[in-house]
DNA sequence: GGGCAGACTAAGCGCTCGCTCACCCTCGGC
DNA sequence: GCCGAGGGTGAGCGAGCGCTTAGTCTGCCC
């Protein structure tokens, strides 16, 4: 609720649940680190020099780098899993939770870039266990916002040809604002989500 | 129109004018191992093995192992420049033109997505003069499109309320092709290509 | 104030990386 | 049949990697 969110190195949230204070430090370091030049540009030495300690440091709160970008990639897609599961299940029309899980979606992706950069575009440097873990929360995620399309088709809201096709349409859209969003450019993550809802509404055909 | 598509390791075309034989095999290992991995995790070891020659055999063509990407990215981009600038110098209405370049694009993206994935995701990996020289190319794309969409609200085919962030939106969704398709899936890229081209119609509010 | 647990570091191990170098084939011109 | 050039190789260089280990510092219980 009053958690800070923001960090001289950008967005953060959330990371307030990982405890011991020099792991969260490790674990953000990490975040900027792996979004800046990606999981296997990224050194340990980098990590541990960005969050102020020495690189044997690193190894008494993480196994290995790859834990830190497990721990990391589980967080984020609980974080986006829930962002859809709220808009996905509250009151109102098919269009309007569509709007909302789309607004919300697409801010999150924008203002939290750096995070949602690791999360989305680092899953395959994880190990198979790992990465299988993860791509469950995906399939989740994918459900949520394919139950809201059906919903529309249902009721008649929305007139859409290939409700799977659509629905990893309107997904891709949103996930790839990490890729090129800039936060010095000329929208914010507000009136990116506001346009993104716009456009997801006339790609399901629904209505004027 | 007669180039070859489709080569063991998945698709290729346009590597004809790459010109020592031995220097294409290399740079359509190179294609394989940076989609498969990313490019820092992707060895000179791995890309010669793959050619199958020795690691010294690389640098008797290229001079670095990032020459390889760069070649890589520049004969791709240019390649996705020529689809969109066919498509967009078409004679036809702008909802024809726009739903021919999004679905030859498309096609790329998905059926080439070997190729595609290392053209748009490795380009962080590039020094700050070949990203530049790439970037334009990318920004000549952008200009690709939104010259079709600004024809289109011209002449009031379209309806549109942000012609930048509409063209970037169409411009991204089909880009994030690239990161999802996968050929042993339930569409072929032609399908995708068709239910693009619909969606983006939708997004400009063409037609109906 | 002695002892001990936990957080942290300096030093470095074993390995693999991008890349180089000394050498070796093969082949066309004379 | 000898020569030179260009494409190729085996061995290995210096560097930097992920990670470990022996030891130090700090604070807290008794």
């Amino acid at each position: 609720m009053s958690t800070a969110e923001e960090t001289a190195g950008g967005e953060t949230s959330a990371w307030g649940e990982v405890t011991p204070d020099a792991a969260r430090r490790l674990l953000i370091a990490a975040v900027e680190a792996f979004a800046e030049r990606g999981y296997h540009a990224t050194t340990t030495r980098d990590i541990a020099g960005r969050a102020g300690m020495s690189p044997a440091a690193l190894y008494i709160h993480y196994k290995t780098k790859e834990e830190l970008l497990h721990r990391i990639s589980r967080i984020g897609h609980e974080k986006a899993l829930d962002i859809l599961r709220v808009a996905a299940r509250r009151e109102g029309t098919a269009a309007e939770r569509l709007a909302d899980a789309v607004s919300s979606f697409v801010r999150w992706h924008a203002g939290g870039r750096t995070t949602a950069r690791v999360v989305q575009y680092e899953l395959d440097s994880l190990g198979p266990d790992a990465r299988e873990e993860i791509l469950a929360l995906r399939r989740q995620c994918d459900a949520e916002v394919r139950g809201i399309v059906e919903d529309g088709v249902a009721s008649g809201e929305f007139d859409v040809l290939d409700v799977k096709g659509t629905t990893l349409a309107v997904l891709s859209l949103c996930i790839d604002v990490a890729r090129w969003f800039n936060v010095d450019g000329p929208w914010t993550p507000d009136e990116v989500g506001a346009l993104y809802a716009d456009l997801v509404l006339r790609m399901v055909g629904a209505g004027k």
